[in-house]
DNA sequence: AACCAGGAGAGAG
DNA sequence: CTCTCTCATGGT
């Protein structure tokens, strides 16, 4: 089995998941924020607050009081960061002119720029060039960490994967199946991958035991 | 009632 | 460069 074959795997189970689940690009950008170690549950009602308030947009964050900022964004947890790291994102991005401006760089450059930005660490970095600009990224989190490791692709549960994984999928697959793999990683990840590895629930099943061998040659 | 969630940064060694 | 600690709410 390699990638492909794991990638149709759960494509079988789960299908095109069609993520992220957002309105607009500026909703990714302050939702990758947000979920930062902590449930999509969450991160939901705190975008539905802010969308009640009318300022779940870039502008909305700069704009508004901080405390009722606060106020909204508290059920998805560390809000003090939150917020401030929202505000970091928010004001670079329209100091630079916006989303629509930022469409004209190269990946790159991208790169460069969020990854300069105090908050936005390599997954979020990710995240938002995946799904928000649509060029190639592979997502590496908590989930495919964990689920690659008890596939027995990687041994690394815990850390990050090597970058012979990362380019291989990222030469492999195209943005679609990039975007759709890392939403499936996930749902994977919520089903049966918690602390515990549980075989029988696990789509997954023998793979998972056995092993995929030769995976990168 | 401990444990963890679609991490990241600061600090220490 | 690699650990370790902190940030904080809400569900199981």
């Amino acid at each position: 089995m390699n990638l492909e074959d794991l990638y149709s795997l759960l494509f079988d189970i789960y299908g095109d998941l069609k993520w992220w689940p957002a309105e607009t690009k500026e909703e990714v950008v302050i939702g990758a924020i947000l979920t930062q170690n902590t449930t999509w549950r969450n991160v939901e009602k705190a975008i539905d607050n802010l969308k009640n308030k009318g300022i779940c947009s870039l502008k909305g964050i700069l704009f508004s009081e901080k405390d009722i900022v606060k106020e909204a964004i508290r059920s998805a947890g560390f809000y003090n960061q939150k917020y401030t790291y929202l505000k970091n994102i928010s004001d670079a991005i329209v100091r630079e002119g916006g989303i629509e401006i930022l469409k004209n760089y190269s990946t790159d450059d991208l790169h460069k720029f969020f990854s300069s930005i105090k908050g936005v660490g390599k997954e979020t970095e990710d995240s938002i060039i995946l799904y928000v600009f649509e060029r190639k990224a592979f997502v590496d989190d908590k989930y495919t960490r964990r689920i690659f490791s008890r596939l027995g692709i990687t041994n690394t549960e815990g850390k990050k994967l090597p970058d012979h994984v990362i380019e291989c999928a990222e030469r492999e697959f195209n943005v679609e199946q990039l975007k759709n793999l890392h939403a499936m990683i996930v749902y994977l990840g919520k089903d049966i991958c918690k602390s515990k590895p549980d075989c029988n629930r696990c789509p997954l099943k023998n793979d998972c035991e056995t092993g995929i061998n030769n995976l990168l040659k």
